[in-house]
DNA sequence: GCAAACTGTCCCGGGC
DNA sequence: GCCCGGGACAGTTTGC
């Protein structure tokens, strides 16, 4: 007797299918498998992308790395952010600071100008 | 002659197969077809989900039309902004200030008072 | 004997002051107040954008209407979602299958042809 | 007679004011200065979080020199993904593939399985 | 100037 | 109950 996890399937003719268990879909799932090649393709015709398989595994493996060694340092940002916190810092406030210094002093005042002049026109000062 | 797009493939063994045409691709991604049901399957004994076509239709279609909705009101906001940009307004600092609005003007103030203080540290005043 | 939060301040000089209330804080915030007009300005000359009070206030009430009006129909979307999983569907495959249905059929099928390619030549088939 | 940008501004009293340069606009911002310290502040009974610029600026820069690697490496990244679209690769599919890696194979090929269903139910295949 | 990619933020659902 | 991770959204920046 049974006792997992399944699904029935009821069609738009009415009819009902199943019930497959998890591995009865995965099996189902069909992948491409053996595409075979046509030697008398004339490939001097055409505009051939080569795929690689090398070249490929190159290019996602570089990446990769690249992708670990971004997640560590966003690892050591989080970090920094935890010790100010631990420290007392509001850090929310921490990263609005940290955006104000990147942006050009002139214009950070000059919006901040615009924006009393428009909380002042809506009676919001 | 040929004379379309097509991918050749390098295999980890150093085999090249194709030429292959974006409908050979196409043609080659298996489907799942026909799934075959087990009628001697004791369902009683299963946590069986139905998947039932027109439930499912359903819950899918009331999703895409709120999906359309949800779009019609956003077109609506970028014409009410393209709008008040026309009449010469920052609309950078507008949705600041449509933030500012949302927020409790006690948040505001002293998240603004601790940046302050912060910038004061950093000799930024 | 006070009992509350509040903040000292250590400057680059090494002096400290403080300690500050919140309240001290948001009272030293300076507000933009009482701007004068110099009604000698030849504004003919000038390019004035007219930042009239009851104008912006239409912009901003309309587009905070709208807001509301979106946040309404997100709410009903977030409705539809659980109650498709409280049927027993899985809402993340459900989002995945809504988004295919946004999205032409032709490009679909390139997209996984080729993604096949890319896996049969890293061995992931 | 003046010949550069201003503003005006209409009050909800129907009163104009302006035209205000944009160096008005900046003048009138106030900035906190001189916040005074209050030294007869009983600090022993507070839970007083220590500002102190140096330990302030220690955090800002460690994080924003952090924010700089990360950027090299985003660099980096997009050079990697450039050189891949100038091979001929699809850059679209090949990010689709790494996150392929990223998950678990039995998870995706659960999500897949599942999809196939709805689809079916839906007369999408 | 618009459209598309990328970053940062918010919010939700899941886990301890 | 709070923290955490992922997904969705808004904002910003850059290329065409």
């Amino acid at each position: 007797m049974p006792d997992e996890t399944t699904m029935t399937m009821t069609l738009p003719d009415g009819t009902t299918t199943g019930p497959f268990t998890l591995d009865d879909l995965k099996a189902a799932t069909g992948k491409l498998k053996g595409m075979k090649a046509d030697p008398d393709f004339d490939a001097a015709a055409t505009t051939a992308y080569r795929v690689t398989a090398a070249e490929l595994r190159q290019f996602i493996e570089r990446y990769e790395r690249l992708e670990q060694d971004r997640a560590g340092v966003a690892e050591d940002m989080k970090e920094v952010m935890a010790e100010a916190k631990a420290s007392g810092y509001d850090t929310k406030v921490l990263r609005k600071l940290i955006a104000l210094r990147k942006k050009d002093p002139a214009d950070v005042s000059e919006e901040e100008a615009i924006l009393e002049v428009y909380k002042a026109a809506l009676g919001m000062d």
